[in-house]
DNA sequence: TATCATATTGATAATTGTTACTATTATTAA
DNA sequence: TTAATAATAGTAACAATTATCAATATGATA
């Protein structure tokens, strides 16, 4: 693949990222940043987030429901999907990569990654529903 | 939601699953089951699919890469998908449900349901890339 | 068995999420 | 400061899925 030029498109896309919590979607993203980049193109956004996903600098999450969301947290963890309110969780628990030795035991192939989304109601959820 | 009543393109939609061991599209789905029912229309695949899936008789596989995917097989299992080749195979491995319980630990919500999916590169391709 | 209410269908249009195309602009190395 | 080319904005195209709606099939009831 070609060299990377500099983009301050690329740069705002990744440091909106970097200073959120939740997991916007491109569109989400594209909105927020055309305040600032009133031209900005939404073509541009989804290019962006392919490149900087292919580079792990960020990751996609695919919820199974709507459409993909992007995190700027690259170190290795999980993700709680309400499926009330459809909000995406970070989890914050302990690691469980050995699932991938589990999973390799009766396996001929070679597995190198692996995701796992949890499912569920949210807190807010519950507290609204009683 | 109303009560239902027999359709045989539902039936066949979940006979065909029920007897595969991949886990078709459901343009796949769709054109298979054309041979017998030639007029079946692709609406009715998809309603179908989303309907069974509610209740609980069909799975929906969603890879992050392509179209869903749906399994017959209801079953407790998990997915393993080729990075190179993009077949979906089943996994023969122990039961990891317990991972629901390490990711509660430190989460207020309530977990009820996760998927996992691991990636990486199917015996036949490794075959093939030497 | 005929009738009726309605669930389901086929056909097609509409929608959503994403990718491709292209002329123009921005970046970087010489 | 020029030249090569990566990146952009704008827009069209695309793929996957859902919605609409008139016609049909199902199943309960008379």
């Amino acid at each position: 693949m070609p060299p990377l030029k500099y983009s301050k498109q690329r740069e705002a896309i990744k440091s909106f990222l970097a200073c959120r919590l939740d997991h916007p979607t491109a569109d989400t993203i594209y909105s927020a940043l055309r305040e600032e980049y009133p031209n900005l193109s939404l073509g541009t956004v989804y290019r962006n987030l392919s490149l900087l996903s292919d580079l792990g600098e960020i990751t996609k999450i695919t919820t199974g429901e709507g459409p993909d969301r992007f995190d700027g947290n690259t170190s290795r963890h999980h993700h709680f999907i309400c499926t009330c309110c459809h909000q995406v969780n970070d989890l914050d628990m302990e690691n469980i990569d050995f699932i991938m030795e589990t999973a390799s035991k009766n396996f001929d192939g070679h597995i190198d990654s692996y995701f796992v989304n949890f499912y569920g109601i949210c807190k807010n959820c519950l507290e609204k529903k009683q």
